[in-house]
DNA sequence: ACTATATTCGGGTACGTTAACGTATATAAA
DNA sequence: TTTATATACGTTAACGTACCCGAATATAGT
């Protein structure tokens, strides 16, 4: 003897109230052919007034499709450590869904090395995953990886950095114009009329330099839009060794004795921290990204302002809408931008990354 | 013919290796009695050894119970709009477990009414919820409801504010006491040894009073622990109308001019940002919680920083840890402080509350 | 030895959905 | 008309777990 708890809703009761079998219905829900006209808006106006919403329990249960999700991003090098997070959140997301029939493929490029990069694109497309998340480093590489990704029909979600009009499901970052334009914010709450202000980028030529470009054109564009003098110097470093970075510095320092703040366009801010260290001066130091380095020189009191925008998040929500996106094909937000955070050594520890 | 493509785990698997039926694994699993030692052992040796994680999805799906959880928090009033923030919060994982089997009821209270507080925590226990969320406004009552939720062994998370030792499932919220160390952090940068500092402190006795309190702690701390002379004058305004604020505001203005820098302790601050205004002195305005009133006189300029604690997150999270918890059992953080997010005039248009 | 009761266990249905497979009917081609 | 072929739809096993119900066996009481 069957006990019909059936609820009121549920492919079942669609049925019922349409006089046809659940497969029917289930046609018309996946809307897949072998439906008559009729019947199929008969079934369709019985959903809609049903308000019917298929149990996702039920339904991951029952289909038995494992989907894969491939993760492209920079391996997290000596030189800095800021891809750790992003991994992080990747693993994190991994552990949730994994038990919900998703398998997470991770792989990982050299961000010196363009080769390694197209390889991995390779790779992947090989494996036919059903879904990617990429951080686009390289540009012209990436912009031919997505375009394949388009003729194949895999949707990809991209983190960190934006490539404009790529017809990706989601972008998930920063917005790195206003990051910068708010690094500028707080510097004329610490500066003078005149005081002059470093501008620090460091960064070789094959990063994706458009990074910090960005930054340092939102930062200009504050002083401008507020009509403030910008008694700005520039420095582009292009050797990313402690030594060179130093020597570079120690000779800007030289030149120019009453600079007040130094603003570095990128995480590795804890370099620059170290020789200010070492030279002594009460300078104000404003970086970005909460990395260990980092925040020690926080800690310390060399480093007074980090900017961050979550790393680890972005690429937990990039999985996760992917995620959502193929087992339900929910909506997505077609641009994320995360929070422009600000951290000082009193709230660096609460900080969630 | 039934095609089995039975994975290698799973209740039957172990039931096959075990040589009993499934029920008599699932008797063992939930630890039912009914099951012989002996082959209680082997079971669970056999669970060991597969290293057996049930099926989240058919586990949820087949169990017929439906969880029912209250949230009592304030309704928000027109006198301050802070609340609505969290009922975004609760009404966003409602939408997101709901149909997973889980009904969230929710009540609020007034207040400024004790008496709301305690009719609804007695309605609460009368439905006997299988969880509760709860923002502990009054701490005597909140403690003697906390004491029977846990008579009825009912789990119990608390957001905003924390009733030490109580046995809570989890606190989510901020740490007062930093935050108000992050404040006067701030406001260290932006003052001169001869300026002075306001603190206001708005609210009527009524109110979770201490929650200010803990906030100005931390604030006088931080002078304290940097040596610095804290040049603080302090006001209480117990009136939480705006006629009342203005007048005594203008009092402590007229007998102080060399403020150079104003604390409000809470969310309040956008009725001092009214008066400053007016009073067209250039003030450092620094003040609590991502609200419309808020944001409106920080992009004008009036209010300089605000401390933020993403209280929708907070509800949000609070909703679905107690979710995971009724429905896994999985394992919930006891404390988590949310971050102390500083929201200036170029990052609020990014802010996550 | 025979009933009464407790203990231990297996069979089987249900949860809501998917999808393979089969059947009936209609339409077209011979 | 007969046969092929597409179209429309129904039946049913399966996903992995929960748990009711009853059967088999053991133990105790007379």
């Amino acid at each position: 003897m069957k006990k019909q708890i059936t609820e009121l809703t549920g492919v079942k009761e669609i049925a019922r109230r349409a006089n046809v079998s659940i497969a029917t219905v289930d046609r018309v829900l996946h809307n897949r052919k072998g439906v008559s006209e009729q019947t199929k808006e008969k079934i369709s106006k019985i959903i809609e007034e049903l308000n019917y919403k298929p149990n996702l329990l039920a339904q991951r249960l029952a289909s038995r499709k494992t989907l894969r999700i491939a993760t492209l991003i920079p391996e997290s090098s000596n030189e800095t450590s800021f891809w750790e997070a992003p991994l992080q959140g990747i693993e994190q997301a991994d552990a949730e869904i994994k038990q919900l029939g998703i398998i997470v493929d991770k792989y990982f490029y050299d961000q010196n090395l363009i080769d390694s990069f197209v390889d991995q694109t390779r790779i992947i497309l090989e494996s036919k995953p059903d879904g990617i998340l990429l951080a686009p480093s390289f540009i012209e590489e990436s912009v031919v990886f997505t375009e394949k990704c388009r003729e194949l029909k895999i949707p990809y979600v991209l983190i960190d950095s934006d490539l404009p009009n790529q017809g990706s499901l989601s972008y998930i970052g920063p917005n790195l114009y206003h990051s910068g334009y708010l690094g500028a914010h707080l510097v004329s709450y610490l500066t003078g009329p005149e005081d002059k202000t470093l501008i620090v980028n460091i960064s070789r030529e094959i990063d994706n330099h458009h990074h910090l470009l960005k930054k340092e054109e939102g930062f200009r564009a504050y002083f401008k839009d507020h009509h403030k003098p910008d008694n700005i110097i520039k420095i582009d470093i292009r050797e990313t060794d402690l030594k060179s970075i130093e020597h570079q510095l120690s000779k800007v320092f030289e030149e120019n004795n009453d600079i007040k703040v130094v603003f570095v366009t990128n995480s590795r801010v804890s370099t620059v921290a170290h020789f200010i260290e070492s030279l002594g001066k009460d300078l104000i130091l404003i970086g970005y990204d909460f990395l260990k380095e980092n925040i020690g020189y926080m800690d310390k009191g060399v480093i007074d302002f980090l900017v961050c925008q979550k790393p680890k998040q972005q690429a937990y929500r990039g999985l996760m809408s992917l995620y959502q996106h193929l087992a339900f094909s929910s909506p997505v937000e077609k641009i994320y931008f995360m929070p422009i955070d600000i951290l000082t050594k009193e709230n660096s520890s609460f900080y969630r990354n």
